[in-house]
DNA sequence: ACAATATATTCAAGATTACGAATGTAATAT
DNA sequence: ATATTACATTCGTAATCTTGAATATATTGT
């Protein structure tokens, strides 16, 4: 293991915090929260145009946030390491926000074996976007 | 408390999170870590110009990060609240980089009231940098 | 009042990022 | 093979961010 300078070691960290540092792709990791979304379902979620959601998907890809898992046509997302929600909640009690305004939004469930976009109740209640 | 939606609680969080998402902003803020720093010290300890220090402090302090005080010539300037070290670590952790490679970097001591700009011991040895 | 020091702000050019539009690709169904 | 569905990528422009240069302000000392 090297020893790293600051200026490195900061610019790795704020490779990861960029990644997330934008409020679509923090609405997104909420809405993927501790369960497995494939597109369809964040596309319902949130009520964004397909590419859109694809674009900072891949950002959270290449920043080693999501992972994904394609199974048939449809292709899953899952957090790479929970850990990131703490660091949103983090942020958001830095912000000012009260505790519990985002993890009460933080979805909980595993998404149902995919049937979209049908795909069972919306996840994040649309009055709330 | 007005009940908010995802939308401008994601803005909120992001805000924070852009503020911090800097690898400039990120040193300076493990520079200042528990302590207090003049901008002196922080040209000391990272090797930047002055006015180039200044714009990223601005940056934090517009984003409530920061806190500032002047005193004579000086303005100190520390952490609004120290969460925001656990909030790099965990962005540290995210990256994939060990425990300690960052939290040993943390300026611990209070710096000592400023006969800058040889106030005393630099804080980060400039062979890490 | 003037000079010197410490820090802040403004400005502009260049670099980066965001986002819509269009298009591409992979898997399934017919 | 072709069509359809689900998702990904590319591209261009607009918007934003970065950073150096210049300048401004506040405080202290003479």
């Amino acid at each position: 293991m090297k020893k790293q300078s600051i200026t490195s070691l900061s610019e790795q960290i704020a490779q990861t915090l960029q990644a997330v540092s934008s409020p679509q792709r923090i609405a997104i990791l909420i809405a993927i929260g501790h369960g497995e979304a494939c597109v369809c379902h964040l596309e319902n979620a949130l009520g964004w145009r397909q590419a859109y959601i694809s674009q900072h998907l891949m950002a959270l890809r290449k920043a080693n946030i999501l992972q994904d898992r394609r199974e048939g046509r449809y292709v899953y997302y899952k957090l790479q390491n929970v850990e990131i929600l703490n660091l949103i909640l983090d942020a958001a009690a830095l912000s000012g926000l009260p505790a519990d305004s985002i993890s009460a939004l933080i979805n909980t469930r595993t998404y149902p074996s995919c049937e979209c976009p049908q795909c069972s109740p919306v996840l994040i209640p649309t009055s709330s976007l």
